[in-house]
DNA sequence: CCCGGTGTTACAAC
DNA sequence: GGTTGTAACACCGG
């Protein structure tokens, strides 16, 4: 259930695992050879936007939770997981989600700029591949890992309601100052989303996401899948300037 | 015919 | 019953 702050907390979580070896690797599939990991030992675990990966001297694992995807550290569930690693200090335990062996250096497929709570993440480059993209919707940016690797549906309408952006705006239409703030507020929001996911306050703190009145002007929130992502929608038309 | 873009569908688990 | 997400396709226009 997966938005980029999750994939930091899992990797803050993994790092007691960080130098030790696979005793035994399990899958719930025929699709991984297992016997790949056994004896290898973890050289660290890195994330971008939704991916994890797990990484070895010669090689990388991508996960990725999807919608559906959870992990679980030191316990396991009734079923199999999908990859599950044993140390001698515990076990590390991925269910329902995407793996991925990468065979080259991960530098040459992910772009560190663009994963928004990395130290390497840019905003001025974030704003340069928005306005290479005037005719495009801010909901469906928002949700564009090549521009904001780790903003999901929830930290795209809480950045819309906290910049007071309909979501329909258009790109192009929005003057340079704003677009910047939008791009800025992904960032905060996401460490915020973090702060408050490890406070287990993250939905008491939702203003738009979920919700049914504008708390600003105490009016019915419209609830609509807007854009070409087809993805949800709270936003008020009394707060949220369409930029058209 | 390929290429990029768009749209639809499938899948997952709570 | 709805969904914190992508990937695999099909299709289309240039």
């Amino acid at each position: 259930m997966p938005e980029g702050p999750i994939i930091v907390i899992l990797k803050e979580a993994a790092e007691q695992f960080n130098g030790k070896k696979i005793i035994a690797a399990v899958n719930d599939n025929h699709k991984l050879d297992t016997s790949l990991f056994e004896g290898q030992t973890v050289t660290g675990f890195k994330s971008h936007g939704k991916n994890f990966f797990i990484c070895f001297k010669h090689f990388n694992v991508r996960i990725h939770l999807m919608m559906f995807g959870s992990y679980t550290i030191n316990e396991h569930k009734a079923r199999k997981p999908r990859l599950g690693l044993q140390f001698a200090n515990g076990e590390l335990n991925f269910y329902t989600c995407v793996v991925e062996m990468i065979e080259g250096p991960l530098d040459e497929l992910y772009d560190w700029h663009a994963d928004v709570m990395n130290q390497k993440w840019s905003s001025a480059k974030a704003v340069e591949k928005l306005q290479d993209k005037p005719k495009a919707l801010a909901c469906d940016v928002l949700l564009d890992q090549h521009i904001f690797a780790g903003a999901g549906n929830i930290i795209k309408n809480e950045v819309l309601f906290r910049t007071k952006i309909h979501p329909k705006s258009l790109i192009g239409s929005i003057p340079t100052r704003k677009l910047k703030e939008m791009v800025d507020e992904v960032a905060t929001y996401s460490f915020e989303f973090l702060k408050w996911k490890k406070e287990f306050t993250l939905k008491k703190h939702w203003k738009a996401y979920g919700q049914k009145i504008c708390p600003r002007n105490k009016v019915p929130f419209h609830k609509a899948d807007l854009g070409k992502t087809h993805r949800g929608c709270y936003y008020c038309d009394l707060c949220q300037v369409l930029y058209a």
